[in-house]
This record gives structure tokens, sequence and C-alpha cells, in this order.
RNA sequence: GGGGGUGUGCCCGAGUGGUUAAAGGGGACGGGCUGUAAACCCGUUGGCUACGCCUACGAUGGUUCAAAUCCAUCCGCCCCCA
């Protein structure tokens, strides 16, 4: 095993804060595998990017030799965790938990080394608690401390409710901290509170208290809210090669140094090495937002995939080809065609009316040839087995289908 | 238990009984410029083969020639007092 100063240089590569950090290098100095703890919601079955967050610094914990500890909420899920929320979270059915919880683990595995990770439901314990064991446990906490948090007394001095499930859910994360006697417990900078009780917690138990170890929360491919699938920024675990490598390239280029701290496999010194060219200027930013793309998709899929997909993105963008596989779309053509309706029955536009948008506004072309503002009406001859482009991005081969 | 407030398009948020498909902002989308980045500029943003028609302002019913705007009931959310 590395020594303390040596892991602490790759543990402490791209995260928020340790809390306190001479307590890890002290743990670390006992030369004993130490327990990592995340715990997941299994709320969102399809991982992305920003969950993969986590699960890669918990993989780097990994290959120093620790022993990781993936708690999936199961129960905490029952009550919806209000971080960072401005409204109570619907609960989650117990079928809905199971499903998501089976999808994550999936996913979870392309990253993690299922050998050194031990997987748990935390309705294992909090499930077991009865009443009394409740009333204990809430009274290691007080309304004042709970109402520190953030979000909290922002939601209450606005008026907006809280329901008072909510408040225990801090304290029954915390109580997992204590079940598997964490070592570390990692979260994003919005949990921190919530590893704090962990830490408060098992010190009045009377255990060795877990270290807090906060990570960035990653912003999507807009570069400004944190990735989420509702904000529609995200870059999906499970994106095709292409789409992830896409999606990669559009993010804003100050938030590269991020990705691939967070997001890639490079070792700490690769990465220092690509951030001080950034910042030198010897390395040009395409050049670099490539690799880190490239970097991205093979962790995920393979190098020969990564280089698939970069070809494909140099066909489509740099020199404005079609993509090599154009889906088709089989729709009814009559003599007479009206094109909005072609291009929704395509699915290429929402509606017909958005389809006369994006006429309109230039943004449809047929066999590369743009469409004129408002041409609607065709013959059949001039869409049938052509290649109808909407936007930058949207492609089909126009096919008429068979009855 | 009592009193008060609020509910608008993807989101936030204006809104005088008619000229409101509904100001403004955000987001998103399209075009330009580029490195498919950011910034910036222009445009679009309910549906419909469309100078017109239909559906929309929590739900239902009513007043009116006319209602997002007035009334009634209901549902949701919030505040204050006890």
């Amino acid at each position: 095993m590395p020594t303390p100063a040596e892991q602490m240089h790759v543990i402490e590569s791209g995260v928020a804060d340790i809390v306190p950090k001479d307590a890890l290098v002290e743990k670390l100095g006992s030369g004993r595998s130490l327990r990592i703890k995340l715990g997941v919601d299994p709320t969102a079955p399809d991982l992305h990017l920003g969950h993969a967050v986590p699960l890669r610094k918990l993989r780097q914990f990994q290959d120093l030799g620790h022993q990781v500890v993936l708690i999936i909420g199961d129960f905490t899920a029952l009550i919806g965790d209000p971080s960072g929320r401005s409204t109570t979270r619907p609960a989650l059915t117990r079928e809905q938990i199971d499903v998501n919880a089976t999808t994550y683990i999936e996913q979870a595995y392309k990253i993690l080394d299922p050998e050194r990770t031990e997987m748990r439901r935390n309705s294992e314990w909090l499930g077991a608690l009865d009443f009394e064991a409740v009333l204990r446990l809430t009274s290691r906490f007080t309304v004042a401390r709970i109402m520190e948090r953030d979000d909290f007394s922002k939601r209450f001095a606005e008026g907006i409710g809280i329901s008072l499930h909510e408040l225990l859910y801090p304290m029954a994360q915390a109580y997992d901290s204590v079940a598997i006697e964490a070592d570390v417990e990692l979260g994003g900078t919005d949990q921190l509170f919530n590893l704090l009780a962990g830490r408060e917690l098992m010190e009045k138990q009377g255990m060795e208290p877990q270290v807090c170890l906060t990570l960035p929360l990653l912003e999507g491919t807009d570069g400004v809210q944190k990735m989420s699938k509702s904000y529609g920024n995200y870059i999906g675990l499970t994106d095709e090669p292409g789409d992830m490598f896409g999606k990669v390239m559009s993010i804003p280029d100050e938030l590269m140094p991020k990705y691939y701290r967070l997001c890639t496999g490079l070792s700490v010194d690769e990465i220092e090495a690509v951030e001080t060219g950034l910042k030198d200027g010897t390395l040009h930013p395409n050049q670099s937002k490539r690799r880190l793309a490239r970097e991205i998709v093979t962790l995920y899929y393979s190098s020969s995939a990564a280089e698939g997909a970069e070809e494909a993105f140099d066909r489509l963008f740099k020199a404005k080809e079609l993509p090599e596989d154009i889906p088709d779309a089989l729709v009814e053509l009559a003599d007479h065609v009206h094109l909005p309706a072609i291009l929704s029955a395509a699915g290429l536009v929402k509606s017909n009316g958005d389809g006369r948008r994006m006429i309109d506004q230039g943004g449809v072309k047929i066999d590369g040839a743009p469409v004129s503002a408002g041409v609607y009406d065709l013959e059949r001859a001039e869409i049938e087995g052509c290649v109808v482009q909407v936007g930058k991005r949207r492609f089909a081969r126009i096919l008429r289908a068979e009855e």
C-alpha cells in the first residue's frame, strides 16, 4: 500500500473538501484497509457522469486498497432526500426502488471493482428500528442543529413547507455510518451537512468518527446547472459512444479541467500536465477536449469505440458531411406532400407548426439543400428517398411506408 | 378551531371584462460567427395544409353580447392567531 502522502495526492484530486484532513491522514497511517461509504438514492435509474463522480472517487480508494461500502438508500428513499430541493419530494414505492436499485448497481459496476465493493441496503438496519430506538436516536439531535442546514432554514424562512419526516433524513443517513462503521463518507458538497451529522452521531456513540469528503457538483453540458436529467444537460453512462463524444465536446472550455479530474481515469500527474498546458496555451482547447471525450468514451466503452465516435464527429461537424448511419423514417407519402407533416411524422420536429418554423428559419435541408422559407408543399419525388436534416443533428432518410 | 393569501404557457412572473395565444425574464430551439465551446448578433417558442379556425390561464358550474379577469362550490399550496 502506498504511503499516506502518496495516497492523499490521489485522494485530494478534484475534491471540494475533506473534513478534517488530518484525521484522514491519520487513518491512512494506520495501514489498515479503510471502510469508504457512499450512500446512493435509488431514485435515478439512469446514471450520468454526475453520479459517476463519487463512484470514480470510490474507485480510486479501491485501487489504493480500501474497502468500499455502497449503501442503497432503499429505506431513506421512502423519505426522499430533501437536499437542495425547494419542495418536498415525493416518496417512492417499494417496487420502483427495487427496480432502480438493480439498474443502479449494474451501472455502478462499470466503474467500481465488484470484488472490493460491499453492497448494502439501509432497510437492513433502519427498517429494524422500533419507535423507541427512533426516539433515542432523535434525542441526539436538536432542532436548532437540524435547522442549520441551508435548505431547511431557507425553506422555513420563505414559508415553504417542510414535512416532519424530512427532518429525519440527515439522522437516518447518519445512522447508516454507525451501522457500517464508516471511516470515510463521500458526497457532493450539498451533502456536507448530512455527512457531518454522521460524524457527530458516531462520536456521540463513542465510535471513531468518519471523515467527510465532499466532491464538487458537476455542471452539465450547459456549463451552468448541475448535471441532471431534468435539466436535459446530462451525459448518460449508457449514451451511445457518438452521443457521449458529442456531448462532451459541447461542454464549455472552462469545465475541462474539472471533467478531467472528476470523470476520467487519468493519473493525477497527467491531468495536471493537461491543466498547465491549457493555462499556458501550449495545448489547444479543442485538442484537449477531444482527448477528454475520447478518454470518457473509452472508459465506458472501448478505445475503438472512442475512435469511431471521433471520426463520426469530424465527418458531421468538420467536413459537414452526413453521418454514416442515418435512421430510416417510414412515412406515408401521397403524390403531393406537406413537408411540415412529413417532418413531424418522421419525428424530426414536435409538431407541424414546429416544422413550419424550422423551415422558415432555414433549419431544414433536403439532401443538403436548404428549403426556402414558406415552401411547405412538395411533390413526392422531391422527398422520397432523400435525407432530410433538421438543425445540426437531426437526420432521417424519408422512405415511403408500405401499406 | 379561527382569520387571511395564493394557483397563469417548459419554468419564474405581469395581467385593466372586450384590441390577450396572454407583457417581461429565464430556458430551449433555429440561423450567423466559431473550435458543434463560451461570448455576441438575429429570429422562433399552444395546435391545425393557417391572413382563418380550434384549444388554453387549478377543477366544475354560473353572471354577461363578451371573462384569465365578476360570483358560487370544490381541490391543492402557503401564512398568521389559538
